[in-house]
RNA sequence: GUGGCUGUAGCUCAGUUGGUUAGAGCAUCAGGUUGUGGUCCUGAGGGUCGCGGGUUCAAAUCCCGUCAGCCACCCCA
């Protein structure tokens, strides 16, 4: 039989690498509850029309990266993405009636079908917020400040925020309309996609990277141009708000959401030590979610950061807490013939009733196998317990580091005692 | 979904124009020291050369297919 592995684009995190998963979601979380967001956990599935009325259903989310399960009548799909799932329980849980605004964090593994390279993946990991319930400028500020705060906390270094205003709803239909008005007579000078592009997405035409596009999108208007003034001035007071709270802020009109209930800010993490896919955070400001969903006419603004990509940024960067490490234990009890083995085993689970970390053979080493064993993972403390020990009631204990033996009467002082030695 | 590159031990890689039992370092395990680690020395285990087919007296090596990984698109948190 062939050998199983896990689908492809999933990955196992193996107990080495999970501290450094344990990084960014620490350094998160302490960041959150520093701005008073709070924890939301959601299912790891919904019914799929709630993604197909949130992203829309001609998306590409929607159309192929889902992962749909169908049984009877029940259709569900896992979440492709963090934001939609906690508007609906905002919705289904009446927040909106009794404390219309809330700051939320959540964390987990989102899904899309898609071919996996680097930093993307079938199943891969975000930490996020959705702050619902406001569409002060302020709060857009500070979203994005917090998100700075949380890379900062990671100890991620060489990044930007790319960002732009798509404006509202309103203010996107027009220059929805200006934009193909300026781009149908040149159409023919520009790339396959791009003519695909102008009934799809015409804002992507913008971003396209194809250099015969690029002469017609440097004359090309420009949205802040065709705002309305109100739409305008929010922009302007969260960037220089932003400016002057030193975060990397720069103003991108190339970024454009591809889903329709963005509104006015959309921003985008990058950072220069990943390839192509570069950015490590995306967000932005939904005012029309609440509304598609069933909801009041309420603001909501967050942004979600991709913990591999960051991992992966962390890493080039040789940050030394991503650094794959072994789990410490600081005790460790090695019985010396086979006689102690017994002895050994309840002597360590004697000292994890007393709250110490410990661990003890099950291999049958010899003795001298498990000091090297020791050194590598690095106990402190070795316990050895022979012949002689047992007999007389007492436990021999080296201090690694120092190349020490201490010998210890076995009694119900013990645990104080090694709690001590460790101190040292 | 499209294109390119790669695929030899757990890891990093050698492997001469196709030629006999496919190697090294690191890692693992055991021993040198039968009650003591980190250094050193000795030895051992571990590979149907991604998988399937083809060419050939002979394939890790050449050809085709397939799968997987990586990279770039498409798209996007």
């Amino acid at each position: 039989m062939a050998r199983m592995s896990c689908p492809r684009g999933t990955e196992d995190l193996l107990p080495e690498s999970l501290p450094a998963l344990e990084h960014v979601f620490h350094s998160f979380r302490s960041v959150m509850e520093r701005h008073a967001y709070r924890e939301i956990r959601t299912p790891l599935f919904e019914e799929t029309s709630l993604f197909v009325r949130s992203l829309g259903d001609q998306s590409d989310v929607v159309e192929k990266e889902m992962f749909t399960v169908q049984r009877g009548d029940t259709n569900v799909s896992f979440r492709p993405e963090g934001t939609a799932p906690v508007v609906r329980a905002y919705l289904q849980n009446n927040l909106d009636k009794i404390r219309p605004f809330q700051k939320f964090w959540y964390g987990g593994p989102m899904f899309r079908f898609e071919r996996p390279q680097a930093g993307r993946s079938r199943q891969f990991y975000q930490v996020g917020v959705e702050a619902i319930g406001s569409t002060s400028p302020l709060l857009d500020a500070e979203v994005v400040l917090i998100c700075h705060r949380a890379f900062q906390a990671m100890g991620l270094k060489n990044y930007q925020v790319h960002g732009n205003s798509i404006g509202d709803a309103q203010d996107r239909e027009l220059f929805r309309t200006v934009l193909r008005a300026y781009f149908t007579p040149l159409i023919m000078q520009r790339c396959d996609d791009c003519q695909r592009r102008i009934e799809r997405n015409v804002f992507r035409m913008l971003d396209c990277k194809v250099a015969q596009c690029q002469p017609s999108n440097k004359q090309a208007p420009r949205f802040l141009d065709h705002m309305s003034p109100v739409s305008r001035a929010r922009f302007e007071t969260t960037k220089s708000l932003l400016q002057s709270l030193d975060v990397p802020f720069v103003f991108d009109p190339s970024i454009v959401r591809g889903f329709d209930y963005y509104t006015h800010l959309v921003f985008e993490f990058r950072c220069k030590d990943l390839g192509a896919r570069d950015a490590v955070a995306g967000g932005g400001r939904y005012d029309g979610l609440i509304t598609d969903l069933g909801g009041p006419a309420l603001g909501a603004v967050g942004f979600a950061i991709g913990v591999l990509p960051t991992l992966l940024a962390l890493a080039t960067q040789g940050h030394p807490a991503v650094a794959p490490r072994e789990t410490f234990t600081p005790l460790f009890v090695a019985p010396v013939t086979d006689g102690e083995r017994t002895a050994a085993f309840l002597l360590a689970e004697r000292l994890r009733q007393h709250g110490l970390s410990c661990d003890t053979d099950y291999e049958d080493k010899s003795l001298r196998a498990l000091f090297k064993v020791a050194d590598k993972r690095g106990i402190q403390l070795m316990i050895v317990l022979g012949p002689e020990e047992v007999q007389q009631r007492v436990v021999k204990v080296r201090v690694l580091q120092k190349s020490e033996d201490v010998t210890l009467p076995d009694d119900e002082h013990l645990p104080t005692a090694l709690r001590a030695l460790l101190a040292t």
